[in-house]
DNA sequence: CTTCGTCTGATTGTCCGACAACCTACCTGT
DNA sequence: ACAGGTAGGTTGTCGGACAATCAGACGAAG
């Protein structure tokens, strides 16, 4: 499990004065292609089953085969390329099968972050409403399906962090990335963004309304239905 | 996410007769030095907190350093190694903060997977028996705290296995490594084996009483309980 | 015509050696 | 005690090399 990826803590020197709020980001290279990598095949420009060549890769990107080489097992280990012993990877591909076993996992997760509402922290309970106000916006400026995808599965992911373990929050959010990465090439229509949004709204009131039951059985439904057109869309 | 690691899928000619259970493994040296590491991490021989030396893993295991690097960060995303740049690699280590979020996080599939007894499928409730036995069994043989711990945890992951999900058994693999490797040090003592034994007997019968309420408080007591003797094993 | 061996080209898995970037610790002068 | 500099060790990245393995083509044998 990916824990939450701290990057480095400085020596508790006493007595002196901290600033630990400061911080400056080390980008290795390795960091790079993955993120490069990861934003390729969110945007769709890799279509699932796509073979990626190693060489190819490394003079395309201008680094080291050992490198890219790294670079693609962090991604094969997050679920969204595959390896195949000497015939290298190929971006993964999800069929129905799958989808309907991320989704079961997103429904434990998100399940047991909404039972967990009443406890939950205040900050937690914040962050979801915060949330649901960004994907609207989102939904408002209508920038394209990308950024709504995200905003939208960040809300989900508020969700899982009611139950206070960063790393369940780490795990829905690979969840997360296998389904952007098998909805990336479809032309999403689904329905208006506007009514989603309207949906998510919903949701939430009944997560605040304090009925255990019945905000489940909402997360549920909300779920199955993305099994729906998600299989839907994936199928073909 | 590590998705369910599929080996190879030959290709599906159609029409010709095809051997379906037949396999044969093949074991990269990457995959060898991931596990001999592990092996090691598990059994206790290398502390939290101590640095592993590339070069030293390399002549040491008879592997290239570019392997040894490999593997180390396959083990790292995995949540066993700590990676701090230009520093190297640590074997990580649990504070009592992070036992608090794991075990927050097995609540939370865990419970997920007691709810779903009911409408699990049979087999997996079969496992769950069966894992109950392996666990007895191994209890009764007295064969060391280590394969005692991995029949225990085995058993826990077959609950989170009702919920039909390979990715959240994924994710309790996980997270039972990391505990496996905090506890792997502490002379656990811990109680008498065949108490355990019987505590875990009693939770199953609870769970099978069909009492869904009843199963998640004992459930949720069951690891209230482990926190507590975990976190006094690795608080000091 | 199908089945089997062989060959060839391409790609991966692993190794080795090199060097810059960077960290830690010591050492020195004040 | 403190600032600053120096030296050694370790990691991050690179490039090249070679064996292992795979996919496809080609041809011989049944």
């Amino acid at each position: 499990m990916p824990p939450p990826t701290r990057l480095r803590q400085a020596a508790p020197a006493a007595g002196v004065q901290m600033y630990d709020s400061l911080e400056l980001e080390q980008t290795s290279t390795v960091d790079r292609a993955v993120e490069a990598l990861r934003q390729a095949l969110f945007a769709g420009e890799l279509e699932p089953g796509t073979p990626l060549r190693e060489v190819a890769l490394a003079d395309s990107l201008g680094i080291a085969r050992s490198t890219v080489r790294e670079a693609l097992s962090l991604l094969a280990a997050e679920g969204l390329l595959t390896r195949v012993p000497y015939r290298g990877v190929v971006v993964a591909a999800l069929d129905p099968a799958d989808v309907h076993d991320v989704i079961r996992a997103r429904l434990a997760l998100e399940e047991a972050g909404v039972r967990a509402w009443a406890s939950a922290d205040d900050n937690a309970r914040g962050a979801v409403r915060a949330a649901l106000e960004s994907y609207a916006a989102q939904a408002r400026a209508d920038s394209g399906p990308g950024p709504l995808a995200e905003t939208h599965l960040a809300f989900h992911r508020t969700l899982v962090a009611l139950t206070g373990s960063t790393r369940l929050v780490a795990t829905a959010e690979a969840l997360h990335g296998e389904l952007r990465l098998a909805l990336a090439g479809v032309d999403r229509r689904r329905r208006n963004a506007r009514e989603q949004v309207a949906a998510h709204r919903e949701l939430l009131s009944v997560i605040e309304s304090g009925d255990q039951d019945a905000a489940v059985t909402a997360i549920r439904d909300h779920l199955a239905d993305a099994e729906g057109s998600i299989g839907e869309a994936v199928g073909r």
